[in-house]
RNA sequence: GGAGGGAUGGCAGAGUGGUUGAAUGCACUGGUCUUGAAAACCAGCAACGGGGCGACCCGUUCGAGAGUUCGAAUCUCUCUCCCUCCGCCA
């Protein structure tokens, strides 16, 4: 969410840095709305404080026995054009609040212009594509091979972009879970955290899913006490837009970044807290919808799938050097796999929505020969604290203000997986273990 | 599933219709004292929003929402969450 009050002093500023994005902002409706909101409310208020200081009055005549009939009379008669005038309020508020909800967040100078994917800068890349002496198959061929990527059974079990992990294949599964997880705690100094994989919507609003992205989520029905059925024609007159179903849900977690980035909702950290760095490995649900058929073949774009997710709340200043220390972070886990990769930087358009800056990492598949996502790793800048209202105390000021959120993974387990078997892959269809898994697997260097 | 009890400022915890945004303690900030620190003492200290160049002024907020009232932390209803006991259970 983007301060209110860059969009009331600097609304070009605002306008240009979402065009970066590629998104053409409506000032025009804002600024009547604004007209608006401030009219009403400075209204509102005055007759609030009327009432206020008539009821005080009130509150002493009686303490001293007097007649308060006359100020009685005068301050019902407020009562009426009150109350619409606060209706009218609430009106304009929400309609500002869903706007204000709507709009991404600016990206930082130093991220590209662009629309889309093609727009992204390749920083560096890192280490050597192996050359085969043979065609590498992609992980989809090699799970056939191996049988131990089982497709069909999935989706026999539950449908289309799921994955059944068999045998030695599921322990190397395992064994990068607890590679990673060990490497960013010992070595990176992370707090390891276990989280609810079923988050509420105040969880969601906070990172920037929910109210815009909902159809990307999966929505499990929550449990509601039992209540009486209103009689419809009585109640639908007063039942007014505002009949969200706000907390009939809940929903499966798309990233571990929504339960751990909401670690910090509605605290107040004191600067000495800061900064803090939280490592989870959990599971992800995506619906996935509006990406048929996108990466149909293999895992590579599943509606399950586990992620070893980073975390930092820090002090404002602090981010951008965050930023660069996170990524590097699950850069470490590329180049102790020694898989070869690159770093991009995303243009502004190609972004997630609460993101000022971000950086993927991309794994060579020489399956597919070419480079594919593994990791994407953001600052957020003040962004999802403001809509979680996670601060730090300044003692400088003694006031609360926003801290600075990122996150990042480190990494995409299943793609990691994948990029194994693909770079490790022998010409008879067995995979080579990277040596820092090995004592994860109880010492072998080969499966398949 | 059954029976009770609760939710108040960063934390703990008073407060049951009228200058209560809220006693008190802790924490925090500034000061006195001290060679320095601690202790003691003095002072300050909720958040969010609006108006004004500013000194300031105003509004909202005591888990959330609705209601009663001239006026609600306090009364009514609904919801959420937490705790205790019993039952069941990985």
């Amino acid at each position: 969410m983007l301060d209110i009050q860059i969009l009331r002093k600097n609304i070009n500023d605002v306008e240009t840095a979402l065009l970066k994005r590629g998104i053409v902002f409506d000032t025009e409706t804002f600024l009547q709305l604004e007209t608006k909101r401030k009219e009403i409310q400075i209204k509102t208020q005055e007759l609030q404080a009327r009432r206020n200081k008539l009821s005080k009055e009130i509150g002493l005549i009686k303490k001293q026995g007097g007649d308060a009939e006359p100020i009685l009379k005068e301050v019902s008669e407020i009562g009426d054009t009150l109350k619409q005038s606060e209706q009218e309020l609430g009106k304009v508020q929400k309609s500002l609040d869903t706007l204000l909800h709507g709009i991404p967040n600016l990206p930082h100078e130093t991220v590209p212009q662009g629309v889309a994917e093609d727009d992204n800068v390749e920083n560096k890349t890192w280490g050597d594509r192996k050359t085969f002496d043979f065609k590498p198959k992609d992980h989809v061929e090699l799970g056939e091979i191996t049988g131990m990527l089982d497709f069909d059974a999935a989706t026999k079990i539950s449908g289309s972009r799921f994955v059944v992990i068999k045998g030695q294949l599921a322990q190397l599964h395992r064994a990068l879970i607890q590679f990673m997880l060990n490497t960013h705690v010992n070595e990176h100094g992370y707090t390891e955290v276990n989280v609810p994989y079923i988050v509420n919507s105040d969880s969601l609003f906070g990172t920037g899913q929910l109210p815009k992205f909902e159809d990307d989520l999966y929505k499990v029905p929550r449990q509601k006490a039992e209540i009486y059925e209103i009689p419809v024609d009585i109640e639908s007159e007063n039942k007014s837009s505002g009949n969200d179903d706000g907390e009939e849900y809940y929903y499966l977690l798309p990233t571990a970044e929504v339960p751990v980035t909401n670690l910090a909702r509605e605290e107040i950290f004191s600067a000495s807290d800061l900064p803090l760095k939280f490592a989870c490995h959990s599971p992800c649900f995506r619906s996935e919808a509006g990406s048929y058929g996108k990466d149909t073949r293999g895992m590579i774009r599943q509606h399950q799938f586990e992620k070893v997710e980073l975390v930092h709340m820090v002090h404002p200043d602090n981010s951008y050097a965050a930023l660069e220390e996170l990524t590097g972070h699950a850069e470490v886990i590329l180049q102790k796999l020694d898989l070869p990769y690159r770093v991009m930087t995303l243009c502004a358009g190609d972004m997630g929505f609460s993101a000022a800056k971000t950086y993927d990492l991309e794994v060579w598949l020489p399956g597919q020969s070419r480079y594919r996502e593994i990791s994407s790793c953001s600052n957020c800048e003040d962004f999802q604290a403001r809509r979680m209202m996670a601060r730090w105390r300044n003692l400088e000021t003694n006031k609360p203000e926003l801290i600075h959120t990122l996150n990042g993974s480190g990494l995409a387990v299943g793609r990691t997986l994948i990029a194994i078997m693909e770079n490790y892959q022998t010409s008879d269809g067995k995979i080579m273990i990277p040596d820092v898994l090995q004592e994860y697997m109880g010492g072998i260097s080969e499966i398949g």
